[in-house]
DNA sequence: CCAATATCAGCTTTACTGATATAG
DNA sequence: CCTATATCAGTAAAGCTGATATTG
């Protein structure tokens, strides 16, 4: 868990130690290890995502969620198989449209969550190490920046607490 | 090329908002098809590092630069034959250790990796598009204090304009 | 007849692990 | 004998595409 970044032996080239892109990619693939050595299993991201999801919205056509998510609707069908395996999750007929199924977060789901809060807001944590409290809030009005399309409601990035 | 990064119908729950990791995960996500949208085959990334360690470094064998530039060394046998097939890099036995294969770059090469500058250079404006030249240059930072271990040789920032 | 839903099967890219023959 | 090199084979995770039966 305390592995660093970059093994003492690479020297990245000037050429890709400029780009923002490749900075992101190695950023974002330690970050990837952290939350997933914590975790213990893969498809956290997805877990956490979808369990977060049905806790703040609740009561959602798959569909709907996963539009919501920005995930494929065919990959959320596994993971809500697994999910419901594990009691984290439950899936209702939708008595209004019957193509639908409603999907809502169980006693057990909320508990999971809240773990995997932990274990998320830890790989955080480890990820920022280096970096003081004003430099991660800068970094993520930055990323934060990035992925706000121009002109979208930028209400929420003060409803979200920065 | 012009796409929104998130879909107007997507809206991430606040858990996942919060953290840095997911924010990451997305930019560089769209980074990644913006940049192979530009290039249009897969593997450019590898290309890319490969092509620029060996302009820079030159004459390394194999293993020693995929040490320098944190790669797999089984993954970088395939792309090399496919930039030795392209006439982009050459394999030349070690005299002094008959062990190793020596690699070096084409002019050929150096010409791809001046068309890949560009190509990468674009997906980096693309990508930063809504961020002052200031505020690229705040992220850039911060994404290199993630990467750099404490202690290091932090010269190299200096080496490398920021 | 067309559109949406949930599901399934399959593919691609990237990364990683393990085995091998060869040579220091 | 042990280690390093280049190579190959196989795997796993994540994302995406396309097809299906069912229902609105």
């Amino acid at each position: 868990m305390d592995e660093p970044l970059l093994k003492p032996e690479v020297d990245p080239p000037a050429r890709v130690w400029r780009l923002t892109s490749w900075l992101l990619h190695h950023v974002n693939a330690r970050s990837n290890r952290v939350v997933a050595g914590h975790f213990g299993r893969p498809g956290w991201r997805m877990w956490y995502a979808i369990l977060a999801g049905l806790d703040q919205y609740g009561n959602l056509s798959q569909a709907e969620l996963c539009r919501r998510l920005g995930i494929d609707r065919g990959d959320a069908v596994s993971i809500l198989n697994d999910l419901e395996g594990e009691g984290l999750a439950r899936r209702l007929p939708d008595s209004t449209d019957s193509r639908r199924k409603v999907v809502n977060i169980t006693a057990a789901g909320r508990e999971m969550l809240f773990k995997l809060d932990a274990v998320v807001e830890a790989a955080q944590d480890d990820l920022l190490r280096t970096l003081t409290p004003e430099e991660r809030g800068q970094l993520n009005a930055l990323l934060r920046k990035l992925i706000e399309r121009p002109g979208a409601d930028s209400a929420r990035t003060a409803r979200h607490e920065s």
